[in-house]
DNA sequence: CTTCTGAGTTGGAATCACCAAGTTAGCAGT
DNA sequence: ACTGCTAACTTGGTGATTCCAACTCAGAAG
């Protein structure tokens, strides 16, 4: 996005793009959260070109998501490898949204092929929108308004 | 993704990925949310090229995002205009969820440019990970896990 | 029957993604 | 010291996408 448009200029949804809008970024993540840190594992996992994806992690680190972390496997001379910083780690919603919607509307047949748990309790969880009381509001319910950095 | 990996085969994130991915499809989701339904309003307001944008359109179209709705303005001929389907609508978490990243982590300095809220009480909501009792999680107490429908 | 407008389509340049092949750095065996 | 090995990249060429400007089309107005 060379010459954004007003309204992209303080969209959040477009800063985020940024950083996760290119194709493969977000499958990366979504590699990183189930604990891939090691290029050859997303790239054979992905199926992904090494130029694309040393690409993708340059910018996923650039931006905060990944860092990057050297280790040695004994035997092996030292390399790097790539974990999920706390603001990596802040994306499960939007992966999680996803694969909600996903599985709803774009089902395989097959059942979810993956499912969001407590890691304390065990227990599934699923996304919902509550207010500031607790109370649970159905997606059908809820809709954007201008907030205060809104610029049209 | 013309030959995807295995791990891509059954993965909710890629399927959504494959209908809201490209450049500019979230971006004209999210117009639409705000009630924009017509050709020359996503065009202004996004600044995307119309072949694109006619493009975007058509396959948004054709995953049941958007649907295609003759109107007529006075003194006007027939034209169609482009709504949210009930697919489109529960789209909703997703752009919350990158809304609330966004805000989070790349923030403009002007506070939130959109603030979800519920339409029939008015209020703020957030985007919270609850379990089956209504128990609220931490997004960084939630992981995913292997469901039914995974393969390797 | 000419002009205007919204909604696109078309042509050509620039950017991006893909694939195969090659490169680099260090460790291990000889 | 040198040859081979492996993970992690680069590089070069090709095809697909995106972009922008200009153009077309359909119907209403004058």
């Amino acid at each position: 996005m060379t010459t954004p448009a007003p309204s992209l200029q303080r969209c959040s949804i477009a800063r985020t793009l940024d950083v996760l809008g290119q194709k493969w970024s977000l499958l990366i993540v979504r590699e990183a959260m189930w604990g891939r840190t090691r290029f050859a594992e997303f790239r054979t996992r992905l199926g992904i070109a090494p130029d694309i994806l040393a690409d993708r992690l340059a910018r996923l680190i650039e931006a905060g998501v990944l860092e990057r972390r050297p280790y040695r496997d004994e035997g092996e001379r030292e390399r790097d490898e790539y974990v999920l910083t706390d603001a990596g780690r802040a994306l499960t919603p939007v992966l999680a949204a996803m694969v909600g919607w996903g599985d709803e509307f774009r089902p395989t047949g097959f059942g979810p092929a993956s499912v969001y748990t407590s890691r304390t309790t065990g227990e599934p969880v699923r996304l919902a929108f509550v207010d500031a009381s607790g109370v649970e509001h159905s997606p059908a319910d809820v809709v954007p308004v201008r907030g205060p950095g809104a610029l049209t």
